[in-house]
DNA sequence: CGCGACGTTGATTTGCCTCAACGATTGTGG
DNA sequence: CCACAATCGTTGAGGCAAATCAACGTCGCG
């Protein structure tokens, strides 16, 4: 395997910013992950089935999210080249999932699952401390957003989330959108149409 | 040391549930970590200090939370016996905490510090998956009281917290629990109201 | 072309906030 | 131990943010 090209070189940089590995290591880490493909509107994950896999995005978009009891959709990330996606709960215990993930386009994913993460764990100890590390920082964001979400207008978080994920608000649609901001896309439009009319 | 005392007691059936430790696993454990009391009020922990612990609660009742850009607090969590405090972020990076974390009542907790958690992680590796899988489940009911405070009624939430941790809400001021769930106080002693009515 | 998904807009309603006032309870210093 | 302050809980009036419902225009796609 040649993992200097394009999907795994995104992998190695990710986890460079964690971890040092050498090259040796990073191959022997990368050959569990498998490239596959999704068109848009394709899940890799319905809501109620196990999730047989921790997936990296190296292209295209996808949309993690869970319907309530009432039948309600809540986004709760959507996730481009160079982030993860998996229900770890489902994944990690072998129950069933509580989130869906979509892909919103044509995309692709480096795909690891439960059996070869295992075995990753015995052969490379570090990946431990990387899986460990990069789940504290999902976390400490998590902490961050639900303070914002009571501290912040619908209109605050719009913004915010329109100046630090530019190109991720480029691919979505307003119902999408909205339903990561937690609002009604009746909302989101009438909160756009006061931006508009600001400038 | 003796580990079968009360408060290492607790931190042995804690960890239990993450992973099986022989009983000189667990003591290797349990001695990097010293007993300490808390008298209502005191901080253990204030916003803006680097957070130098990883703390069990074994006695007592803590609140967590942050002050806003407009100088509101927003309390993340309470941790009472079983639970435990510390600012992830601050303490993994040594950067200044986003967090205070304070007693409620006259409390005790079990500290580790960095130097001794590094040296812990070295000498029994499984510490390093025992503390990914904590993260994990935090990181789970994170994402589900998000989607929760999207798609319930305060006064849902409220009802919600009562009968899903009955013993802390006991301990907590109007003030307190108030400002966990996002609302003013003033409306939640309305919603009080109006289930008292309906008995 | 026609249908379905999406975006916009307005009217109305509702959940919750803010401010202000006041009693009850707790804590504290003399 | 009392007096007084501080904190806490309750209540009401008024206001705003956002939801809901309904109608309608637009666009992309089979």
């Amino acid at each position: 395997m040649n993992t200097n090209v394009m999907p795994y070189h995104l992998l190695k940089q990710n986890i460079a910013k964690h971890i040092n590995f050498s090259d040796k290591e990073f191959e022997l880490y990368a050959k569990h992950f498998y490239l596959n493909s999704f068109k848009k509107k394709e899940y890799i994950l319905k809501q109620g089935n196990i999730c047989s896999f921790e997936g990296f995005v190296t292209k295209g978009c996808f949309r993690v999210y869970t319907l309530d009891v009432d039948g309600n959709e809540h986004v709760l990330y959507f996730a481009v080249k160079d982030w993860w996606i998996t229900d770890i709960d489902s994944f990690t215990n072998q129950i069933p999932s509580y989130l869906s993930i979509q892909a919103l386009e044509d995309s692709e994913v480096l795909l690891i699952n439960k059996e070869d993460k295992e075995r990753l764990y015995k052969e490379l100890p570090n990946v431990e401390k990387l899986f460990r590390v990069m789940t504290q920082k999902t976390h400490v964001s998590m902490q961050r957003r639900m303070i914002q979400n009571h501290s912040l207008t619908a209109d605050q978080r719009y913004q915010y989330f329109l100046s630090k994920y530019p190109e991720i608000a480029q691919k979505l649609t307003n119902l999408q959108l909205a339903s990561y901001l937690g609002i009604s896309h009746e909302f989101l439009s009438k909160i756009r149409r006061k931006i508009m009319q600001k400038k």
